[in-house]
DNA sequence: GCCTAACCGAGACGGTACGTCCGGTCTTTTT
DNA sequence: AAAAAGACCGGACGTACCGTCTCGGTTAGGC
């Protein structure tokens, strides 16, 4: 967890003998990274332009290219620095069921920035797979935090004896993100609450050894 | 099954009052299309550019928009063309179990151009997601096929007792697909036997009620 | 003279074994260097931009630097071209009088594009001293021609008698043009009648020993 | 004469109710200037930028600002320095002939930094056609101090009957400084002995009636 | 055996985004 | 408060590429 990809930024910095001259204003970096998620959710990361990002931060290209050196970096940053924002993973639901904790990080994820996330993963699958760097970076900051999740939750399951031992909780806990992950920008049809109880009932929990003795839905 | 992204070239054609002037090369196309794939694996979609593919088939610019209206349609045309070579469904597997039958699968479509065809593939993963349109017919013409081939894979191991019938064809069909589909895509890790092998025995196979009585591997 | 800033473009290209594919568009070139001219008259060098330039002639950034390698370069050969267009020696004016010719060739100049001629030159001034290289090619283009008209009136003068032989043509015939040259770019103020006439009587005419025995005016 | 570009800075300056805090470092002005004309020298006006010349004088760019409001003023006023340093008009040379006092008064402005300075003068001309007011300003501080000498050097010769009368002393005054001006800034050759000369030879003397009983040279 | 339309490779065309650079302003720390 | 350092906004430069159009030349029918 706690993926940083501005970490090149705010932390490989050699400071020299000291700092001079006039700090970065650290208020711009966020300025440039919402306009970023802002125009990218609305035109889409092919017909997005730098200048647009800079007007809207009412920011020059240079602020923006002295930071990252290329809009598909800048892109990437802004996405990571969502992703930070959203996943607090720690609070993770405990319902006592595999199947309800799971129901339970869905809405937890679909409420606050999440749908917003969404659209912006979906913006960005363009750029992806340009180069092999940047697929892992995108992967590492969009699924592998989720998996995380599902690893945890899934050992909670196991370790209150509700799901069978005799599977790879790795390979498991990739399912429903892989899934999720290809649905989202590859078909792009919604990661919806139907979707995600289908593969709950009919790959998750019977894969795990957990029967169908189900509430409501 | 049975994609063709080229029918609308070669099929739709209205011959009008009558076919006059010199006749269409049609070896350009193919020139041309094998071109498109050799540039796309080399550096990628977003590097290519259509003057370096018309180079490379020594041809010019106009006799690549004679054909395909855009970058776009012509790469998709060349997966899509690429995919007719691999795909011969039909001639499935049988090999007794389940398990057999997906391995066998894959050794098939290992052979021939399956490699060259994933990396394709995976260059192409950048304009998938530009516009919901051709992020469908990629779809359709690399998943779509595979899901049917597991569809009947299963629906063979449910008729013969082996699998159980308490689970969603639909979904589970799909299980496999999304997830290599990701992988590929995504990640751009090798969908290897190692990988579907995992897949099989901690999610499918489970899911679908088969015990781990697994021969070698 | 046959003065000509466009060589490189005209003359010194290597066809090859043949000229292949689409040819130069020459209308292009002048449509740029007419907005060339017009922009550089209306708003001065410094604040033209090639994208007006482009966006006047309806011409793409690419036509503009495809046959020059920069703005400056550009500028010079729109002026240059403008000087071809307006020097037209040969049919040098012949009154009887160095006197009389000089103010000839002045209306004769004055006429068609002269006073915009000098407009652009003025506008240009700021460009010439850049760089060793365009300072000569602007002084070939602009002073030369002027000098050289001046030469052969004068050489006229001395062989019919009127004037003396005693000086050096050479140098006679500088005075006039840059005067003038320094009238106009320096101290940007009209190379007018007035300023001509007190060049002939005051200088040009006693140092050639002929005597104010002049007419009206 | 006695043209003082700083003029605005040195002496407009309003000390307010008392002058607070630290005082300005008046070693930083010439530092700057110095710097000014090294670069200037070395690459002209327009290739010339604000940093570069902060960085020879290790200044800031704030310590420029603070002087001058633009490049353009501090360049002029940097040339404007250097005039002041050269031109010491009232020891006029005084050798009893015109040809023997301009040659002198050539003699003398070619010692000190005469050279350095026309070589600055040609590299400002990019700026002075850019407005008319700092061309006014640049040639009241370069050609009009020599048309002055050369003014009062003809005036005397006049008054001691070796000139003619005939002429506009005004227009003759003029040539040398413009044509001088103009081989220096647009011509960029230099304004050499021979140079000279010629021009006293075969124009200013004849103009004025002086025959040539010319020593050796 | 011509005529003519449609093809061919080559490459110029208009338009538009990229990433760089610089002028003039503002901010931080040090003197 | 002035100094050096350097980040800030705005905007032009020159490059690259997409999709279109034009050039001279070639390859078929149809007459």
């Amino acid at each position: 967890m706690a993926i940083d990809f501005a970490a090149n930024e705010n932390e490989d910095r050699d400071p020299g003998p000291r700092a001079r001259g006039r700090k970065r204003d650290e208020s711009r970096d966020a300025a440039i990274l919402d306009a970023t998620i802002d125009i990218l959710v609305e035109v889409g990361f092919e017909k997005m332009t730098v200048d647009m990002v800079a007007a809207r931060a009412k920011a020059g290209k240079g602020a923006v290219y002295r930071r990252w050196p290329s809009k598909t970096q800048m892109v990437l940053d802004a996405v990571a620095q969502m992703k930070r924002d959203v996943a607090h993973l720690g609070h993770l639901p405990d319902t006592g069921t595999l199947r309800g904790d799971m129901l339970a990080l869905f809405e937890a994820s679909s409420a606050g920035q999440g749908e917003r996330f969404m659209q912006a993963i979906a913006a960005l699958a363009a750029l992806l797979a340009q180069q092999p760097q940047t697929a892992d970076a995108g992967h590492e900051a969009m699924i592998e935090p989720w998996a995380e999740a599902n690893r945890v939750l899934i050992a909670r399951a196991i370790a209150r004896g509700e799901a069978t031992t005799a599977v790879d909780l790795e390979i498991v806990a990739q399912v429903i993100p892989s899934m999720g992950g290809y649905r989202s920008l590859i078909q792009r049809r919604p990661f919806d609450r139907p979707f995600l109880v289908g593969l709950l009932d009919n790959v998750l929990l019977p894969a795990l050894g957990i029967g169908p003795d189900r509430p409501s839905t």
